[in-house]
DNA sequence: AAATGCAGTTGATCCAGATCAATTGATTTA
DNA sequence: TAAATCAATTGATCTGGATCAACTGCATTT
């Protein structure tokens, strides 16, 4: 179950972590199964956990003055999962998690997360390059959600994510892209038209 | 010159930097001058810099496929500024930097940030913290881009960033918030008037 | 002080994508 | 296995914001 998790923590810190560091890894993380359509966070509510996606799909939204859904962020097995903001200053968030298919997390709150950064220099790392990543993903969204068109948008997550087609319904992929699921199926219709 | 700098690591760290320690920061940062309109990355280059602004303003933005401009962060005095994707990944930026104002930087290359991240436990927890805030404030963007309004992300602005409106000029607020000059002055014209 | 050129405003028109609505097919639940 | 959802498609219509265009200061240059 954690040997996802190592082999994800060795990937992005290009090395081989020892197997007393890993011990305290192991420890600061508890297994969680969460049921398709379970929340793991609901608006309002602080996210406690920062979460380890060992199985599974799950997906990040928010709903906006019209009611409307937007999906902030679609996440499969050895993805992070989390709304860093609200974890990390602890303040209620904006959003809700929930699991688009029943999955298996690895989950550790505020004070573990803190304490192994402490005894983990690989962790505090990760934790880092994490970020990084994701800071950089979120530049490209920002970019794209403003200078791609609709059918761009469409290629851009094709080219960048093609497993996401297999794994969540149409519709959540156009509310990921910003688009409505009839734009969303005309594009598609549009693109394997050529 | 870097009593700026060393206040900000004060701040997000919550902790007082030693003299020590500090060396290290004050060595790694060359100080480096900038003229209004003077480029600091052109869109192809890799991005060899990480800087943090003195004094100054300074915009990052890219060209789409169309031409225009989209600018993706406007930065002050006590922000950073770099294409995180292209400095650590070492690849070719898609975004231009340039200086709103005359401006001074203090500049460290990949090598010297690396260097001192090993040197330096406080700057590492800081580059840390500032990837953090950095993904959160992106993801906050994406959250506006896709579901507020042309008035809902105007009266964002103005709330979130007030000291914007006095150091850029307003074609540069609308493209930063993806909207057009004309839309930008109608929004302004609307709210005003209530 | 004339000339040039941006930044901002205002008006008229256009269009990509949203909204509303109806239909079909697939999947879940009872 | 029937009923009830839900996902996806297709058509018709609508609309927020873009685009195009003309005009008005300011500010910079000469």
């Amino acid at each position: 179950m954690y040997d996802i998790l190592r082999k994800y923590i060795d990937r992005v810190t290009s090395a081989v972590i020892t197997d007393e560091e890993f011990v305290y890894i192991e420890q600061a993380f508890d297994v969680r199964k969460v049921k398709r359509k379970q929340f793991l966070l609901h608006e309002g509510s602080v996210c406690r956990y920062m979460s380890f996606i060992a199985s599974g799909a799950m997906r990040q939204y928010s709903i906006d003055n019209s009611g409307n859904e937007h999906i902030t962020t679609l996440a499969l097995e050895g993805w992070w999962i989390s709304d860093r903001g609200s974890f990390y200053n602890v303040t209620p968030s904006r959003y809700n998690i929930d699991a688009v298919e029943d999955s298996t997390l690895l989950v550790a709150n505020l004070e573990r997360i803190n304490l192994l950064k402490e005894q983990s220099l690989t962790f505090l790392k990760m934790a880092h390059i994490l970020d990084q990543n994701h800071s950089i993903a979120a530049q490209k969204r920002i970019e794209a959600s403003v200078s791609y068109s609709a059918e761009e948008k469409y290629n851009y997550l094709v080219q960048a994510h093609p497993e996401f087609f297999n794994r969540f319904p149409q519709s959540m992929l156009a509310s990921y892209l910003g688009l409505t699921p009839e734009t969303m199926s005309r594009v598609r219709k549009q693109v394997l038209s050529r």
